[in-house]
DNA sequence: GCGACAG
DNA sequence: ATCTTGTCGC
């Protein structure tokens, strides 16, 4: 079982980012957009009783019907803290990841890959410990910044870091509609990665993935708590 | 130095 | 993330 190590402080969280961004790969396309198994995942926190839900929903790609669903519900184990969000999401993702029944060649997260202060946000970490190909996308451009996108669908503008670096891109999924942020996590080329997300993206801002998992995670946390009370 | 800041 | 009903629109 693929398990991620719960850091005691701050300076230990960077320490193993540090260490597992090495194992980033970046040269490969990725699967092929519109083709096989893709994965979205998300969770649901409940700050009273620190618990987080998990939830891994697989769509057929061609189709973006659902073909599995996992969930899992466990105790919070790290705090929120800006650029070390996987460490207080990831635990609980990938007992769900790993429980459902089928292996997705594509995995989409609710957040950043290599858009991070430290490049290497939950999505390449997801990616790295998985070894699945992950992209992250995301609803807000965090520090970084960008030109506005044209406003058709598809259109886009890099996402850019204080240093200038190109760390992702703002693609508009729908016209005239706010854009989403598109950063690359492990195996998938940015290009590859946008063009998931547009494919993904038939009617709403979110990816259906996204969409899917929200609503999922959210349920398994309602009936966690309601099965505790 | 302080605040802002993915979810 | 979360607090939160009805209402507007396709």
């Amino acid at each position: 079982m693929t398990r991620v190590k719960t850091p005691s402080d701050e300076a230990e969280a960077r320490a193993i980012q540090d260490e597992l961004r090495r194992r980033v790969v970046l040269d490969e396309p990725g699967p092929e957009p519109g083709r096989g198994l893709v994965a979205g995942v998300d969770v649901a926190y409940d700050d009273a009783r620190d618990l987080v839900a998990a939830a891994a929903v697989v769509l057929d790609a061609a189709t973006l019907d659902v073909v599995a669903e996992s969930t899992a519900v466990g105790q919070v184990s790290f705090p929120y803290v800006p650029g070390l969000l996987a460490f207080r999401e990831l635990p609980t993702l990938l007992t769900a990841l790993e429980a459902l029944p089928v292996t997705p060649g594509l995995v989409v997260c609710d957040g950043y890959g290599l858009a991070h202060p430290r490049r290497f946000g939950l999505a390449c970490h997801l990616g790295v410990v998985t070894g699945l190909p992950s992209i992250g996308v995301a609803k807000n451009p965090f520090t970084f910044t960008h030109a506005e996108p044209g406003a058709p669908r598809g259109e886009s503008a890099p996402l850019l870091a204080a240093d200038g670096s190109v760390v992702g891109r703002a693609l508009r999924t729908q016209h005239g509609i706010k854009p989403v942020y598109v950063s690359v996590g492990h195996r998938v080329s940015l290009d590859n990665a946008c063009a998931h997300t547009l494919a993904l993206s038939p009617r709403f801002r979110i990816p259906e993935t996204t969409r899917h998992a929200d609503s999922l995670c959210r349920r398994a946390l309602r009936e966690a708590i309601g099965g505790a009370a």
